[in-house]
DNA sequence: TGAACATGACCCTTAAAGTCCGTTGTATTA
DNA sequence: TAATACAACGGACTTTAAGGGTCATGTTCA
């Protein structure tokens, strides 16, 4: 599967744990709203700077983020 | 620390475990030759589909490429 | 019944990612 | 002293990520 999608998929579902919509974890990492949810259906290839400071937001390590089965092998 | 510092010194870190130089990398990862030396030095602000054409070229996967010490906190 | 909120899907700029040409410095080896 | 391999750097170029605008849809609740 796209790396894409497997970042939204992760994003959108360490957010839902979080409770929080994507306009509120836009402004935590400083991105545009439309930006989040674009990321979220994996149409964006997301940039690594980008990546860490929706990481960030979400309050998990990248390693954590990255420590889930779709990135494994 | 910058993240496009230690995602560089991982790379390198690993291209060195394999004994592959940079130019031997960038073909097995279909990128350009300039391009790895930069990602090593933290000059690259990488996107997430040329870094996992890159991990991929190490022979890890990506949940293992961010286990390590500088990606957890 | 409509106002407020959350999400999604376009479309369009402009900054930056990524490519490709070259050159230089260093170390190793014939 | 040249031949080879590797790493680093620069300039110019092409492609795309990042950001923003706008409209549509669905849900919830006064």
């Amino acid at each position: 599967m796209d790396i894409k999608l497997k970042i939204g998929q992760r994003i959108k579902e360490l957010r839902k744990g979080l409770e929080v919509s994507q306009e509120s974890l836009a402004y935590k990492a400083e991105v545009d709203r439309t930006y989040v949810t674009d990321v979220e259906n994996g149409r964006r290839n997301v940039s690594v700077e980008i990546l860490e400071r929706l990481i960030k937001a979400l309050d998990v390590s990248i390693t954590e983020f990255f420590n889930a089965k779709e990135f494994k092998k």
